[in-house]
DNA sequence: TCCGTATAGTTGAATACTGCAACTGACGTT
DNA sequence: AACGTCAGTTGCAGTATTCAACTATACGGA
């Protein structure tokens, strides 16, 4: 049973982070439209190239789930790894009607190079911090997308909150 | 002086951080896309109510340099809150040049609205750690926008690496 | 077998956001 | 008074995103 003085200091570190939190959001949004194009792909792209390097191929309704994007907007996505070359659609042989999208070897060393350059920024920050430390920030972390994404529908449209 | 293991040891936390902070922002794309209109703003509306609550009455300048953003698209912004009436924009006294862009009285309501509904969300998932578990999280993530924030000049333009 | 229905993905149109560049208006310096 | 500088706005082009309509494939029952 909290004491009315640790619910205080509960609410006073809920404002904290929702400060730092909204900091980092924003900061992201801004770094990564200019980073990422050092490498020759969009924000949504490396996502892109992010999901089926650690998921593997995958259908089109897949990928557009897992980037929390309309079917469509993933379609086009998609349309610019392949232009570039980083992506290749295939028919299944099962059920013609399913793309299987796959990394081709160019977008398998794009993503390393960029996922390589990041995981080394993101060891600095670390590097300050005790073992059980880290573990705490990288779970916390988690649970904190998790609370975000429960809190809207997986289903493309706007506005569910549940 | 660390020994072979720890390096191994961090190398595989900032894996792992890097994988839950993508995912953390990936969500918080959609998600801020597809909340934050129950409030009859836009995520960029948002994030410039909470900048001119926190940071009180700025320039226009300010206002874009704090929101990583153009001139011209902070002053869009400011136009999309002046409209819905959540913004007012007065000539400096001592020098017209410049703006005061602030608050009306609506957008402070609203933006206290937002701001604690989030505030909720973040105590949900604080309350499972400790007083001490909570001040690290706090701080990494601050520390990796302070971190993400170095790597970029807050000029506008595209692409700057320092 | 064949037609209707469901499913996967694509494309067209509308909207929003962004940055760059050109512009407007105010200031101040010589 | 004239020129240069600075704050902010506007025109324009490019990109991202969704919704809705469309195409193509698959499946199931008459």
């Amino acid at each position: 049973m909290p004491r009315i003085s640790d619910r205080k200091a509960l609410e006073r570190d809920a404002v904290a982070l929702q400060r730092v939190l909204t900091e980092l959001i924003r900061v992201y949004q801004f770094r990564d439209r200019d980073t990422v194009c050092c490498y020759d792909v969009s924000t949504g792209q490396s996502h892109g190239l992010e999901r089926l390097a650690s998921q593997g191929p995958m259908s089109l309704n897949e990928f557009a789930a897992s980037l929390y994007l309309e079917k469509s907007s993933a379609s086009r996505l998609a349309d610019g790894l392949e232009r570039k070359g980083y992506l290749k659609r295939t028919p299944r042989l099962d059920d013609a009607r399913y793309l299987q999208l796959e990394l081709t070897h160019r977008g398998k060393t794009l993503h390393d190079r960029i996922e390589r350059d990041m995981i080394e920024e993101r060891a600095q920050v670390l590097s300050e911090l005790s073992a059980e430390e880290r573990r705490v920030v990288i779970e916390s972390i988690a649970r904190l997308s998790d609370a975000a994404c429960a809190g809207v529908s997986t289903e493309a449209g706007c506005c569910v909150r549940t």
